[in-house]
RNA sequence: GCCCGGGUGGCGGAACGGCAGACGCUGGGCCCUCAAAAGGCCCUGUCCGAAAGGGCGUGUGGGUUCGAAUCCCACCCCGGGCACCA
């Protein structure tokens, strides 16, 4: 046997067995179990593996093993998100084909994965670039556009000059391009949209059915942003044309003074033909959107010349064209109310127009509730009741009505880029727009020569593949050349992993009925909006469509925190990264997952250090000595449990609670330490039974975050295999002791322990903490005035 | 500006309203050794004190309570999200 721990020569010889016997395997054969699915978020294959990989697939995997060894079937798959602009531009500068770059990237992930020791189901992996996977990408695609969910409109959108593509409203981050930073240009183009915004009220109302952090929560509610108000009428007598405002103040309608409408109204030309209008929208509808967002920038507007008419008073209020006004959000046009909203009141302060409150909340502007006031027949009533009675008003009128508007907005999914989904749809000069048929699928992705975007799609020069027959009439036809948006193809990944081999089908409704919903999804909390929200819509669009029986994707999701090193993001360009390859070649994996789950709680960002990896590898080292040295014995503890099997149940207890509950991978490890430690302290005094008990139970408690160790630990003492055996059960009856340390308090203050009996009374109690000598001499001669017993803890003398 | 998190030793971090600082790192001492590495044992919030012991301590200021790191109010700082969404 080796005189020391060698992870080099443990870790192989363990990851062969499971390989060699498929052990993570997991069939879709029910049986008595109860079912468990746990998911990482799938890595995009992109260079080699990072730290943030390793602690998402320790986290997963310790929680894997934990559900497993609690009687569970567990299903643990794998895979890529391997459609990406980063291959492409690793292609565009190498002339290395993205499928070879990404290929390559995929080999370097499986065999650290491998080296991880994570336990996966291997046998359901797949690449979302898999012509088998992406033909179903398809296929959904499809179901969507039959069902209208799939549309191609012309609409101001957002486009990065630099990636030469469009973006979705969620891949631009303060005005700039998520993946380069660019600033992003708005341009107005024909583009695919999935209708996301149909199920706004269902991704905000189900969000009540899921366990996820109330944070992530929070941003998909801000991010669909649903706002209840009104929709109130607004007539132009000079065009005789009706126009339409969103406002969620109809409360504040006798409070509107000025009109105003979006540059990119489409009615602002029209109704003006001032030489001072044309030039303001042509210059601001040309903008970025960061020049217009420009937070401190002044309001700017011009006066179009004309009024329309306030329902609720018959008043003629001027329009202006202002691009403080977003045509994307409700109608394009507001009713300006500058008493009662900052931005009117900015605009009218700079416009010199007319403020006139009509709700009494304090200094203007204002937007607190009040009764009432210059409000006609309303004065007087408060705010909120106002808010009823004069829609009720409206309506019975047909000037208004309730309504609800969302900030979220459709999802842009086309791109126009190579190293994508191909959209299966064709042009033909006859029948139009027509979409490929089931059977033609999938339309593969074809090769070209250059894979630099031009504006449009690298596929358009593909020349051969371009031109195709009409499926409908056999005509000439062309292939629409822009692919989809990575975050399609990630959108229903975690339903192939059910079926990952089924080639007659995207999925068997039965294997995805057993294995849905993910029990636990386990990721980085930058996909709350992005990832998550697109994955719940495209549950609820199959679901609609009966081809599954979930609403929702991910019963439960835990977010982990970044790893930062020396209190920043870890980068290239900081220097400061840590490769997980560097650790584990070092150190072993056991080490590298164990650190890495060590420095705080995983939902907590944590900062990696270097020098505690050591104290973990000493750790780890220390637990296989103390199987390798344990005195021969039997392995069920003999005669009175001593401290060392009181000790061994404590760490059943911590480690069950901190990881099954609460995922505290850091306080569950320091459990595992502290039982080693003591194991430690009494080998030479306790009963050899006792120590075998003790160092089993560790190894069979450090599994399911050093796997290697732990199987090779409980090995040495038991001869069984650990992750075939249950999680060891605690004997409550040995968490507590006969006696305890009674803490004697004075006005709160620890002045004295005692030792007392577990089971004495307050009244016992209370004695024993008087005859405490610190007691008497803290005294002093001062009056006891009031005594607090807490059983099992403390005695409390209130002094005077 | 609004909405979430979070401020605890030299560091990462523990702590059902009840012993603040578990566990790890760092630093120090000792043992083993010809010596070193590895390993083992002990100490390590701060101030006063030779010691015994005591004072002070969880961002700041108030409050509730017999008792507050923990609950409430106000403020300061850090991180994240949203941001002209009517």
């Amino acid at each position: 046997m080796a005189e020391r721990y060698d992870p080099k020569q443990i870790e192989p010889r363990w990851q062969k067995t499971w390989a060699d016997e498929r052990t993570w395997e997991v069939s879709n054969d029910p049986d008595d179990h109860p079912k468990s699915y746990v998911l990482e978020m799938l890595p995009y294959p992109s260079g080699e593996p990072h730290i943030g990989h390793l602690k998402v697939y320790s986290v997963g995997d310790a929680i894997a093993h934990y559900k497993r060894r609690t009687g569970h079937r567990v299903l643990h798959p794998l895979g890529y998100d391997a459609f990406g602009l980063p291959a492409e531009n690793h292609a565009i500068r190498t002339g290395q084909h993205p499928r070879d770059s990404t290929n390559a990237s995929i080999a370097e992930f499986q065999r650290q994965f491998r080296d991880w020791g994570i336990s996966i189901d291997w046998s359901r992996e797949f690449g979302t670039h898999e012509p088998s996977y992406y033909r179903w990408t398809q296929w959904i695609f499809l179901r969507l556009f039959e069902r209208g969910l799939a549309h191609r409109h012309e609409a101001a959108v957002n486009w990065c000059p630099k990636d030469q593509t469009v973006l979705a409203n969620e891949q631009v981050i303060d005005g700039r391009c998520e993946r380069c930073g660019t600033l992003v240009e708005v341009k107005q183009l024909e583009q695919w949209f999935f209708r996301i915004t149909e199920y706004a009220d269902r991704l905000l109302d189900d969000l009540d059915d899921i366990d996820w952090p109330p944070h992530v929560k929070t941003m998909q509610r801000n991010w669909i942003g649903r706002s209840h108000g009104a929709q109130v009428t607004f007539r132009c007598e000079e065009l005789g044309t009706d126009y339409e405002v969103f406002t969620t103040r109809p409360d504040t309608l006798f409070g509107a003074t000025f009109f105003v409408m979006a540059p990119e109204h489409p009615d602002v030309l029209r109704m003006s033909d001032s030489q001072e209008v044309h030039d303001y929208v042509n210059r601001v509808v040309h903008e970025s959107a960061e020049e217009r967002g420009a937070e401190d920038g002044e309001k700017t507007g011009v006066a179009l010349g004309l009024t329309v008419t306030n329902p609720v008073n018959g008043e003629e209020l001027p329009v202006y064209v202002a691009d403080y006004v977003l045509m994307e959000y409700g109608t394009g046009a507001i009713m300006a109310v500058p008493a009662h909203d900052e931005r009117d009141h900015e605009f009218a302060v700079k416009f010199d127009l007319p403020i006139r409150r009509v709700v009494d909340c304090g200094e203007l502007p204002c937007s607190d509730d009040g009764p009432l006031v210059n409000s006609g027949r309303f004065d007087g009533m408060n705010n909120r009741e106002a808010f009823e009675a004069i829609v009720d008003w409206l309506d019975s009128d047909g000037k208004g009505k309730r309504a609800v508007n969302y900030r979220l907005r459709d999802w842009l999914l086309s791109r126009q880029r190579y190293w994508g989904c191909p959209i299966p749809i064709v042009y033909c000069e006859r029948d139009g727009m027509v979409p490929v048929p089931d059977d033609q699928l999938p339309v593969e992705l074809p090769d070209v020569e250059d894979y630099a975007p031009k504006g449009k799609s690298p596929l358009a020069t593909a020349e051969d593949w371009v031109n195709t027959e009409c499926p409908k009439c056999g005509g000439p036809a062309r292939r629409e050349t822009d692919t989809m948006d990575t975050f399609v193809d990630s959108s229903w990944y975690f339903l192939r992993y059910c079926d990952a081999r089924n080639e007659e089908a995207a999925w068997d409704r039965g294997a995805v009925d057993a294995w849905m919903p993910v029990d636990q999804y386990i990721g980085g909390v930058e996909h709350a909006i992005l990832h998550l929200m697109y994955a719940r819509f495209f549950i609820k669009a199959l679901a609609d469509m009966d081809l599954l029986g979930v609403q929702e994707p991910f019963a439960s999701l835990f977010t982990q925190g970044m790893v930062t090193r020396g209190g920043a993001k870890m980068s290239k360009s900081k220097g400061n990264t840590v490769s997980p390859e560097e650790i584990v070649d070092r150190y072993g994996a056991d080490t590298a997952r164990c650190a890495i789950l060590y420095v705080g709680h995983p939902a907590e960002g944590g900062d990696w250090s270097d020098e505690g990896v050591d104290g973990l590898f000493r750790f780890l080292s220390r637990l296989w000595r103390a199987a390798a040295e344990a005195p021969e014995g039997a392995n069920e503890p003999d005669g009175e449990p001593g401290a060392l099997v009181r000790k061994s149940h404590w760490a059943i207890d911590k480690v069950t609670r901190d990881l099954g509950q609460r995922f505290a991978t850091h306080t569950s490890i320091a459990a595992v330490i502290e039982l080693v430690n003591d194991i430690y302290r009494e080998r030479e005094s306790a009963d050899p039974s006792h120590l075998r008990f003790a160092v089993a139970t560790a190894g069979s408690l450090i599994f399911p975050f050093a796997p290697h160790l732990g199987s090779e630990v409980y090995e040495m003492i038991t001869g069984r295999r650990v992750w075939e055996e249950p999680w060891p059960e605690v004997d409550q009856s040995l968490l507590a002791s006969d006696t305890f340390q009674l803490i004697v308090q004075m006005n709160g203050k620890l002045i004295d322990r005692i030792e007392a009996a577990a089971d004495a009374s307050r009244e016992e109690l209370e004695e024993a903490a008087r005859g405490s000598d610190r007691l008497a001499a803290r005294l002093n001669g001062k009056a006891i005035v009031k005594t607090v017993v807490v059983p099992g803890k403390l005695v409390n003398f209130v002094v005077r």
